[in-house]
DNA sequence: CAAGTGACAGATATTGACATCTGTCACTGT
DNA sequence: ACAGTGACAGATGTCAATATCTGTCACTTG
């Protein structure tokens, strides 16, 4: 009684997810530049004009790989938002979990980050929900703290925003590249140094 | 007697301006990537050869078109970081004239700006010398703020990276693109915002 | 002799003919 | 009915021939 969604032994929409396997396959050996439809399908040894079936465009299949890439990022961030500790604690722990799972994959998964670059600039909407999601979280552990006294700030949004503001420099794809060069260890020091005077700002209700 | 340099009615390097401002307009004209040592000439009714003359390569004109500009970013913040203020006072006013000078050129001069982008990707002198000169002044009041115990940090260089690393957001030039739709108002509040935590931050003494 | 030039080699951009790719459709086999 | 196909038009990318540009030089001119 696991998943009964359409049938009990074919799976729900299997084929989407060899397609997507392909593709990203096809992505780390190529690069983004290079990924067509047709190798994709060649690789599944079927007709390109098949891969039409489970996807309604080019777009749509990059859009659902970047989607996948981007839960891997998310879900560590979850668990951090709702653990017991205080929220500068869990603040802190957030932040440098972001700072560091998007250093690791852009270094790791170069290709695949080239994909979600690119759908960041076309500004599609995986992408977008992506940033809800992040603010969404953000956003529960500042509430948490205020609702503590512990951060004594008026206008949450407001303190949310420039928290992401302040943190864009070790977030942001563009500025990750630049840093490819740095060391985890600097960059983290780096990290550590903004996330204090920002839960400084908070104990001390700047906003 | 007013910069008697040369002779008395020769200009002394009259023409390097000569030539910086036709190949501004050059510039302006047909765009960075189409700024040409030849058509730099023909604007001023030479032979290209000539320019070579004054300008060692097409890339230390671009050099000392960017100096120019990055130099009418940089004065009004040197009298700023000398004021007769407080250093919170004077840390709030200088970062905000920093971003809104930046945000003001990149709206007004979009073709000179790609100059200036392209040479800080490249990595000149040019930039780096901005860069360290910018730095400069925001360790001054700083330290400052230090001396007169308004900011209790040990740190001050930590405290200066931090800064700069947490308003990265608005001063550079790939971020000041993606918001160029919003309206200066809004970009204002939202630096006032990370500035309100960051000032916060270090009269707490966070680093 | 300082300011400027035409002619040149090698590097870089532009162009246009050609190949590949995307997305659609009527179609086949099951 | 449904997974899959070959063939196609129009969009997009590739590549080599061609044109333009950079940087240098021996040279002219006032």
């Amino acid at each position: 009684m696991s998943t009964p969604r359409r049938s009990a032994t074919a799976p729900p929409d299997d084929m989407r997810d060899r397609i997507l396997t392909a593709a990203e396959s096809v992505l780390r050996r190529h690069g983004a530049a290079k990924l067509t439809v047709m190798d994709v399908a060649r690789t599944l040894g079927m007709s390109h004009a098949n891969i039409y079936r489970y996807f309604p465009s080019k777009t749509a299949l990059q859009d659902a790989l970047v989607e996948r890439w981007l839960q891997q990022v998310v879900v560590p961030l979850r668990e951090i938002a709702v653990r017991p500790d205080t929220a500068s604690e869990r603040l802190e722990a957030w932040l440098l979990a972001l700072i560091a799972v998007k250093r690791r994959k852009v270094l790791n998964d170069p290709e695949l980050f080239e994909a979600y670059h690119a759908a960041a600039e076309a500004a599609h909407g995986v992408v977008n929900e992506y940033h809800r999601e992040v603010k969404r979280l953000l956003t529960r552990i500042v509430r948490d703290g205020v609702a503590a006294g512990e951060f004594p700030v008026r206008d949450v949004d407001a303190a949310v925003s420039a928290i992401r503001d302040a943190t864009t420099r070790f977030v942001d794809p563009h500025h990750i590249r630049r840093t490819a060069g740095k060391s985890a260890r600097s960059c983290e020091r780096d990290a550590r140094r903004v996330l204090a005077m920002l839960i400084a700002g908070l104990r001390s209700g700047a906003l």
